[in-house]
DNA sequence: AATGAATGAGCGTTCATTCAT
DNA sequence: TATGAATGAACGCTCATTCAT
């Protein structure tokens, strides 16, 4: 989140003076994506943030209530970002670029909640997983719905299906929480420019 | 795998015929991918797979060492299938499009095995994990010289490292697992065909 | 419920009127009867009182404390009515038939306080117990006056002791809260009117 | 159970030569009886029996599955002695008067067990809980139909329900467990000669 | 080669009570 | 009078692993 113009994320410290269910959601992300939802137990959860268990479960009902919070911040977050590039003014190929670069530079931007996203998807109860898939479902529609407007005014190759293709690019997307390294020198607005323009490259006609 | 030329990966039975370790084996890869490693128990695994506690840990160390041997198995199928196609006769980049569409093919005949290889890797031990990692990066190489090859000859556009290239097609790939559903209208074959499709396109020169 | 004649027994409701402390000792004693002493929680309790934990506990020292608010209640009526038979006028035998009936119809009427009452004895603090113990024999030493009086004047036998008779009839009552169920055709009165003339009829010189 | 003819119930003895499930089922009935099923933890439990947690839960599903086997043991117990005595030769009236003498002689060498039955049945799950009434109807039922016998041949007074006559009876010996103090003077032998007699007399015909 | 009873540390969660406001 | 956030100890239970047989 560091050079990101978005400042209502919080940044995930351990800051003392933010409230308490906002440390925990800060401190979870944190451990989750080092060592994993079920290794984490919920003593160290509460010792990390600097409260007690009571206070924890006087705010989230459950561990995975504390969990589905980090997924409901980030499909928001996600789901906001996406809409403003889509239903900004521009030639559709330009926005279609630019959304398309924008969420990998913003999952890099917060590698850790996308690494806890898709490795800990299974950990919900199955009723939020399904509500999960849902955003995400309308997420991707949104994504679709711009190369399908391109294949219809001819701008972009028709012989695969739309469908297939935001799969294939957010698949890449998603994956990056599995290998990306914030020291390296890839910065997520490089790596995003390139993912994007293979995106675009690969949908020109032939 | 059922429809696949590949005879060596076992079909994922229960049958019992088989020896001890590989029922064992193929139960855990069920039941890791159903439930995940960390919610299937050792009893549950023994109880499904028709042996006592004992028996596993006479032929496996720990349970982490089943999750292990799991890898093994999966590692070693995909860079004996890689190398069969990049080692073979032909154009390089037809080559180049077997050996995408197949990872995608092998990927979906396997869903059980991608699924616990990206969602339970850091249920390994640290010097696993590493081992895990180091396969892999020898397996994104062999894929990788292709495409620098492709570069060199001019055959595939080189603004972009082939390095992003690998790392998004196979993100794309080890994605599947999340989404792809064995009862839908959409072949492994096809949708292999289609990925592989989208990369060389997107590799063509400008 | 203080002083009245029969009215007195205050129909369990969370009536919005009431004050806060009715309140609390009607739901208490609804839930306590309901799920048991230790499976109501505090948060239970108020929230079904509509009263936050704090009013609660500017009323009533402690959880034990409601509870034993609910068996002073229960002791002071009991003991009130039975005084008021038994120092009524008319002859012996009709005084203890019409105490031993009214005990009956009272505690069917009461259900829910006599299940909390044996049930839950041993949750109040040792000094407790002991107060209500004492208390309770108050009560059956005056029921068992009256057993002796009529052994004393030839009207029942007295081949058996007094005390014994009074333990079984009111262990008896005591237990209606473990059956009796207030949807049956029985009613109180026609149980009251049974039990009081097998008791008399126990008595009767052979 | 001291001085009974009856060998199959163990002694609630925390003998080290006894099986664990024993060991632990001894143990609980005397703790649940001394302190309440809910104030016992599990880990006073299994610290009083010598054994580990893990062990316990080795044979016992739950703390709740530990309270149901205390249950069917004494529902087995009362079971097979009533129908010994209701099945024996002998007039109906000593028959009736011998197996209502023994509950409440056997009752009092169980005291432990009749404190558990009635105060802790709230605690069982739902379904064991009418499991443990069916199993307390057919016990009522089989002394009710001595009666009834009694009141078709005349022996007995036929202007009072059996059911009621049973229910009274029978709310007095459960109810033992409250105040039966094994130290005092009166033996379970007296108690039962007593409370039978004042049954038998009750039934007389007028 | 295989059993399964037993371990013991750790888990997520509950809850009566307190106290600053 | 009343609030409700926070405490902290205890709870029932799980589970990978060991080991005598």
């Amino acid at each position: 989140m560091a050079d990101s113009a978005e400042p209502s994320v919080p940044a995930a410290s351990g800051g003392a003076a933010s409230s308490v269910p906002d440390r925990l959601l800060s401190v979870a992300t944190r451990l989750f994506a080092e060592r994993g939802f079920e290794r984490t137990s919920v003593q160290e959860l509460v010792d990390a943030a600097g409260v007690t268990k009571g206070a924890m479960y006087h705010y989230f009902t459950s561990k995975d209530d504390l969990l589905f919070a980090i997924y409901e911040r980030v499909l928001a977050m996600q789901m906001r970002r996406l809409t403003e590039f889509a239903d900004a003014e521009g030639p559709l190929g330009e926005r279609l670029r630019a959304a398309a670069a924008d969420v990998v530079h913003t999952t890099v931007d917060n590698l850790d909640d996308t690494l806890i996203f898709f490795r800990s998807l299974h950990m919900l109860s199955p009723d939020r997983q399904n509500e999960v898939r849902k955003e995400r479902r309308k997420y991707h529609e949104r994504f679709r719905s711009m190369i399908e407007e391109g294949q219809r005014e001819g701008l972009f190759r028709d012989d695969v299906p739309a469908d297939i293709v935001v799969t294939q690019y957010f698949g890449a997307v998603h994956h990056l929480g599995m290998w990306y390294n914030a020291d390296g020198e890839l910065t997520g607005a490089a790596l995003g420019a390139h993912y994007a323009d293979l995106l675009l490259t690969s949908l020109r006609p032939k």
